[in-house]
DNA sequence: CGCAAGATTGACCCGTCAGTCAGTCAACGC
DNA sequence: GCGTTGACTGACTGACGGGTCAATCTTGCG
């Protein structure tokens, strides 16, 4: 079988190496996405990544790390950008939480991110690793973030004082199970997102407001 | 050929048939909600109704057609109970939604649901047809229950005139993040759920409040 | 060049199940 | 009883796909 790869690249076997392993994560991606994690075969994965499928198990140990590796890659949030942005921020805090929450819908918007998210809710139950990691390295940070921007608003007067003790998942959900509404339900019953995040956004701040 | 729907008609074979078919949905219930869909073997199914595999076959065409049964009979609500619930209300529509909310609330909490609602959501994706079938009979009737609950409201005046035009995803959004967070996570980040609960209503009646 | 080290490959191995079916068993009518 | 009918069974099959590894190719270096 001929080999394909020889072009260019006189450069290090690392780079290539690196490449490799970001271009199998990526099909996985496709993959898994598109069939969910059991349905998903390591042959298509390799084809789509252009290699055979013994390579994949030289950068992964089994179907399932490589999961879990396209999950890290893919959700893994840009915590720190978000941080500075809160701090940054000069206006009230109703447009700061808007703002936040427009950035969150345009992340889900991104269409590879809601499969991502339908298949660690459907598939996670059996991953328990998965599954706590998704919670320490993406949502627990992403509650975070979320508390800090009410105490700003507790503080500056501008949220009713026990706000706090809102639940960020309350505050949340609607973004969540409106990413999955689309995705599963989108082809029959589309949905104007636009509207829907407006609308989300006012009632939070109704019921956040002091 | 045996009497079809005379009453008291003991027919033995007759019963025993019926009786085998919800063993044998209540068998896969118990495993497809613990294992879920694809790692469900036929042959644990079969075992834990007490019957062989082929018995299986006799009542269903394919291990599918036994997932679109499981979720029919386990997901499919009383909607004309909630219906009569919410025509005889007598008090103010903050109590009533309230209500309907906590009944809500105590659904999602019998345990065999969230992995049901889990599973309709990872392995969805790949049965359209169980997919619209949810989104027909679940997910819209439930919708159009909470839209009369928010039109009463706005009609007597306890609620905003737009009240309306809000998403009734947004408003229950918390209620199935809520169940599956607990299922996922639950494990080493519990959630009290009734603290959980009332704080959403609260957010909601704020939400929505004139 | 030539060759060793390393990378890649895909045919193969092997366990796993969904689904089948020839044979067994139990109920019912007579 | 006894024969017919239908229910039930579980060993079997065929497809499938994760994971392996001996063979092959590529690269870097002397």
């Amino acid at each position: 079988m001929p080999k394909t790869s020889s072009p260019a690249s006189p450069g290090k076997r690392e780079l290539q190496k690196e490449a490799r392993r970001i271009a199998i994560i990526d099909a996985a991606l496709e993959e898994f996405t598109a069939q969910g994690f059991t349905a998903t075969k390591l042959d298509d994965v390799a084809e789509r990544a252009g290699i055979g499928k013994g390579t994949i198990y030289l950068y992964f140990d089994s179907k399932e790390s490589l999961f879990e590796e396209v999950v890290r890659r893919n959700l893994l949030g840009s915590e720190e950008m978000i941080e500075n942005f809160i701090s940054n921020f000069a206006g009230n805090t109703s447009e700061l939480l808007a703002q936040h929450f427009h950035n969150m819908y345009l992340f889900t918007q991104n269409e590879k991110i809601p499969p991502l998210m339908a298949m660690v809710l459907g598939e996670g139950v059996r991953f328990p690793a998965l599954s706590r990691f998704f919670h320490d390295e993406v949502i627990k940070p992403s509650q975070e973030l979320m508390r800090r921007i009410i105490r700003r608003g507790v503080e500056r007067g501008e949220f009713r004082v026990d706000a706090e003790e809102v639940y960020t998942q309350i505050l949340i959900a609607p973004i969540l199970l409106g990413a999955l509404t689309k995705l599963q339900f989108g082809a029959f019953a589309p949905i104007d997102m636009a509207d829907y995040s407006e609308k989300h956004i006012d009632c939070i701040l109704r019921a956040l407001k002091a």
